[in-house]
DNA sequence: AGGTCCACCGTTTTT
DNA sequence: CGGTGGACCT
């Protein structure tokens, strides 16, 4: 049999649709319009999954049909020459937002499958993956390959087709995030790609003509995001009724089965000519070339349509018709028609009124436009209607071209046909005049030169660099620092500076220029990760892998000369033995183990043995208690042969102060040692430092005071400020060029930074970007606003356009940048306040991940690696190539960078934090980490804070943060919750196209 | 031993 | 508000 199938489309549950796109609506759409067989939407869906397992039963292999108790409710409503049998095909349209080859990629698939088990099963495992719920049409960062091999896993007999190729914003061949091929995407399982849809903005011709589609059979839906557009488009089969032959059809694209489309004119869709909304400009792609892809209007490159990126990826000339080539018609939808004939709006009284009137009297909309015979059509006595549809079955329709989201515009009758039909003369049906013509843009305007090309601008300031390759230029200052020699150095390095790369250089280059051997350099870290890094970037570096350096932490250091010189081999006991003996040493005493063991530690940190007088340290009340928990603790080490990690540090020192021979030995073995993040010693690590390059111009310290944030475990920033104190005749160089934030990010942070000792003559980190931010300062009322403002304001930058050029204060100075959900981070002071993110994210369905986030259980989170799969739930960690929004604690965030910055809680009490009511514990700390926070946006930073939060169960009036009063008000741009409303208003297009 | 009630407290975190 | 832990009870 012959049947029309409408492929795509969606449910009530997904996002900007119409409330009664019900099973009922579309079983009732589907037999208005001549449609057989008529995809579920959405099936990813729990609530509309239910009511698609409630109200279908199977009808035929692999098809759906309405109960027929149902069935038989609705037939009351629909014209007696309507009256055949629909079916349902489960359908889900899946948007994958993820990174693959360094660029984001967005796309939409279809998926379908023959059963509802097989459904159930393909749900749960994108359940693992993202959120399925909040949307019909879900957002996961999966990659599409990954999707694809996730649907053939499922049931084999599942297909998967993407939707919409050619739309810019979210498809295979998007201009804006698409791919140039199908294997690009699809890689290895591309085989399995055998159909495309094309959706509204291109047809069969346009599809013709790009060769990597020959071997695809091309499918056109509606998309219906209500039911009166279902079966605008639709595909064509002469297949028996069933899932397998529908995707048999398909696969083979045997004309026999596969009958080919039916398309709406591709202009009339809203991508299809390249322009500027907002701008008025609309271009064929020829024009949009000589106009250098720039808007002639704002100068801001323009919004390329369909036809312009089909042209880019064609390989043959317009027109080209391939062999066996399914059959295609072009069609205006019914309602259009009407709407032009009446010249009322297509959804009017009037309109419906003449619409039904068709149906009722010749029978569905697909017959009527397509098969039916003009006089049959007459009949109806609708006034020019069987003219019109005459007219658009010859293709003798005029339409301005759809462009940047504005639909197309049909016209079938001029002013004169319309006159000469109302006067009854039939001469127009000859009439040679009036040809299929295409304009070139309606309302495109004159280019205005001086606005037309308005390139990137300048940078702000020439770099001096040397010669090179790229990655190994360097500026003058970090050159100085990598060849400097003859005297102990101290870089500093403020946030972007190139601090591992200078570092990494200047390892290099003793290496490489100065003969030194690796295994003599020594380069200390406070981690492992940092340890490891610096290890593959000098190997990358010097290409010699594996290599020699010593790079290791402090204590991995110590663990190694004691070993290696000192004849013993330290066990560190773990976590849990050393909880173990800390309760212990603490029974019957008035210092809780958590407590005690802060004190052992910062007492070994200031190298004091348990003998000592310990009343410097913790008062005269509380030192006896601690030596006795000290020394109660010491006894349970040594009895299993324990130490712990402060002790590797302790008894390295002592060693080297009791046999001045191994001294002299390490100090030889090393000539040259490399301290990072100087700023984060502690004594006991400063004077092993001291002892170790004592006496020599061995040393090159490196690190930032200002972001010194680790006081609470026992880092002293002083001894950087020292440090020319310690080591006379030293060198200082300041690495002063910014990297990575715009020049105002750079200036607020200074300006709140330097108020700490109210510092005068500081010179300021100049930035090396071309473009500039201002900081958004964003007001909420609560929490849970503060969630929803952040992740509103993250689907609007991830959905395409910048939500920061609609404000016409313009945040962002910048060339418009896609972003993807890796490109965020919402940072906080505490990780309680990760709780009403999660939870407003969850319910949004946009990706997130925790770093560091410990002993919480939140099953319902899957941690989930950038290939999508389920890595495990027994340690928390975080994937910084995840394609999810990151929300870390501004410690965690230290050493990072992201696009754009959110830090949540800019407000007394949070940022910065009062561990009591009324007080900071350490001001000056808290201001350096909100310095932190601050300088790890790349391009956006955005304050926000809540104007009352529930705390210790209260809920307290809350005012803005302090630090935020040292900045300058020109460098910020305040806004409330209303704005972000506001903004969503404007922007409706890029994540709903449809 | 296991359960219930009430008082109390509430940051950041590496080796 | 919400989790933990000590005190006290069954």
């Amino acid at each position: 049999m012959t049947f029309f199938a409408d492929l795509h489309v969606h449910s009530k549950y997904s996002r900007a649709t119409a409330k009664n796109l019900d099973l009922e609506n579309l079983y009732r759409a589907s037999r208005l319009k001549g449609i057989t067989v008529v995809g579920t939407g959405d099936f990813t869906h729990p609530a509309w999954f239910a009511e698609i397992e409630e109200k279908l039963v199977e009808a035929e292999p692999g098809l759906f049909r309405l109960k027929p108790e149902l069935e038989k409710e609705l037939d009351r409503h629909v014209p007696a020459l309507c009256l055949a049998d629909v079916r349902f095909i489960l359908q889900a349209e899946i948007s994958s937002i993820y990174k693959k080859d360094g660029v984001v990629r967005k796309n939409h698939n279809l998926v379908f499958f023959p059963d509802l088990q097989s459904v159930k099963r393909f749900n749960a495992r994108l359940d693992r993956i993202g959120n399925i719920e909040s949307d019909g049409r879900p957002i996961l960062g999966l990659d599409a390959e990954k999707l694809l091999e996730i649907t053939l896993d499922t049931n084999p007999e599942g297909m998967l087709i993407p939707a919409h190729i050619w739309t810019p914003w979210f498809s295979l061949f998007g201009s804006k995030s698409g791919f140039d091929r199908v294997d690009q995407c699809f890689g290895d399982l591309s085989g399995h790609i055998f159909a495309a849809e094309t959706g509204l903005s291109s047809d069969p011709p346009m599809n013709w003509r790009v060769k990597d589609l020959d071997r695809i059979s091309l499918i056109s839906s509606s998309d219906a995001h209500s039911p009166m557009y279902l079966g605008r488009n639709a595909t064509v089969f002469h297949s028996n009724l069933s899932f397998k032959d529908i995707r048999k059809a398909l696969e083979t694209g045997d004309p026999a089965q596969y009958g080919g489309t039916v398309d709406m004119y591709p202009h009339q869709g809203k991508y299809h000519f390249d322009g500027h909304r907002k701008c008025g400009v609309c271009l064929a792609p020829e024009k949009t070339e000589s106009f250098g892809g720039i808007c002639p209007e704002c100068g801001k490159p323009l919004t390329l349509g369909v036809l312009n990126r089909v042209q880019k990826l064609a390989a043959r000339p317009r027109g080209y018709t391939p062999e066996n080539r399914a059959s295609f018609q072009s069609i205006v939808p019914m309602a259009d028609l009407l709407s032009e004939i009446f010249q009322v709006g297509p959804k009017t009284k009037k309109v419906g009124g003449h619409y039904d009137k068709l149906l009722e009297s010749i029978g569905p909309e697909l017959y009527i436009l397509l098969e039916c015979g003009i006089p049959d059509i007459e009949k109806a006595g609708v006034p020019m209607f069987a003219e019109a549809v005459q007219r658009m079955r010859a293709g003798r329709v005029k339409i301005s071209p759809g462009y940047d989201g504005e639909y197309g515009k049909v016209e079938i009758f001029s002013k004169e046909d319309r006159e000469a039909l109302k006067g009854g003369g039939g001469k127009l049906f000859e009439d040679p005049a009036v040809r299929k013509k295409k304009s070139t843009g309606a309302k495109e305007k004159k280019p205005q030169e001086n606005k037309a090309c308005v390139p990137g601008k300048e940078p702000r300031e020439k770099e001096e660099l040397s010669a090179g390759p790229a990655e190994e230029r360097l500026n003058s200052r970090q050159e100085k620092a990598v060849a400097f020699q003859g005297a102990p150095l101290m870089i500093q390095a403020g946030p972007g500076t190139g601090k591992t790369r200078t570092i990494t250089e200047k390892i290099a280059f003793l290496i490489r220029e100065k003969g030194v051997r690796p295994e003599d350099i020594l380069a200390l870290t406070f981690t492992t990760k940092a340890a490891g890094e610096m290890k593959q970037r000098i190997e990358t570096r010097t290409g010699k892998k594996p290599c020699d350096v010593v790079a290791a932490t402090f204590h991995s250091f110590c663990l190694m000369v004691l070993r290696e010189y000192g004849g013993f081999d330290p066990m560190v006991a773990n976590e849990e033995a050393l909880a173990g003996f800390l309760d212990k040493a603490c029974a019957e005493e008035s210092i809780k183990p958590d407590k005690a063991d802060l004190m052992i530690q910062k007492a070994k940190q200031r190298l004091f043995s348990v003998e000592d007088d310990l009343e410097p340290l913790f008062g005269p009340d509380q030192a006896e208690t601690v030596r006795r928990i000290w020394k109660r603790y010491e006894a349970l080490l040594a009895a299993d042969g324990f130490s712990d990690y402060e002790d590797l540090i302790v008894r390295t020192v002592t060693l080297f102060n009791q046999n001045p021979d191994l001294l002299s030995k390490a100090k030889e073995r090393f000539t040259y040692i490399f301290v990072d993040e100087y700023q984060d010693i502690n004594h006991s690590q400063y004077v092993l430092v001291k002892t170790l390059a004592c006496g020599g111009e061995r040393l090159v310290v490196i690190g930032d005071p200002d972001q010194s944030i680790y006081g609470f475990r026992g880092s002293d920033r002083t001894f950087f400020n020292r440090f020319e104190h310690d080591f006379p005749g030293c060198e200082k160089i300041v690495l002063k060029k910014s990297y990575r934030s715009p020049q105002s990010i750079l200036d607020a942070s200074f300006q709140m930074i330097t108020r700490q000792n109210n510092e005068t003559g500081r010179e300021r980190i100049l930035s090396t970007l071309s473009f500039d931010s201002r900081l958004l300062i964003l007001e909420t009322a609560g929490r849970k606003a503060e969630a929803v403002s952040v992740g509103k304001m993250i689907e609007q930058m991830v959905g395409g356009t910048s939500f920061l050029s609609i404000d016409a204060g313009k945040v962002l100075d910048a060339p418009e940048k896609e972003f993807s959900f890796s490109d965020f981070a919402v940072l906080f002071r505490t990780k309680r306040q990760y709780d009403a993110f999660e939870e407003v994210f969850s319910t949004a369905g946009i990706p997130f991940q925790c770093a560091g986030r410990e002993k919480r259980e939140h099953p319902d989170v899957a941690v989930q690696g950038p290939e999508g799969e389920i890595l495990n739930h027994d340690q928390d960690f975080w994937v910084p190539e995840a394609e999810k929004v990151s929300f870390m604690t501004i410690h965690a965030a230290k050493g990072l960078e992201f696009p754009v910055v959110f830090v949540a809680g800019c407000e007394q009490g949070l940022i910065p934090f009062f561990p009591k009511r009324d007080e900071p514990a350490d001001l000056d700390e808290e201001r350096r980490l909100f310095y932190v926070a601050m300088t790890r946006a790349e391009h956006l930073l955005c304050l926000t804070y809540a104007k009352k939060r529930m705390v210790f169960g209260k809920t307290e009036k809350r005012e803005k943060s302090v630090f935020l009063q040292d900045i300058e008000k020109n460098l910020l741009l305040h806004r409330n919750t209303e704005f972000v409303r506001e903004a969503k208003k404007n922007t409706p297009k890029q994540m709903e196209l449809f």
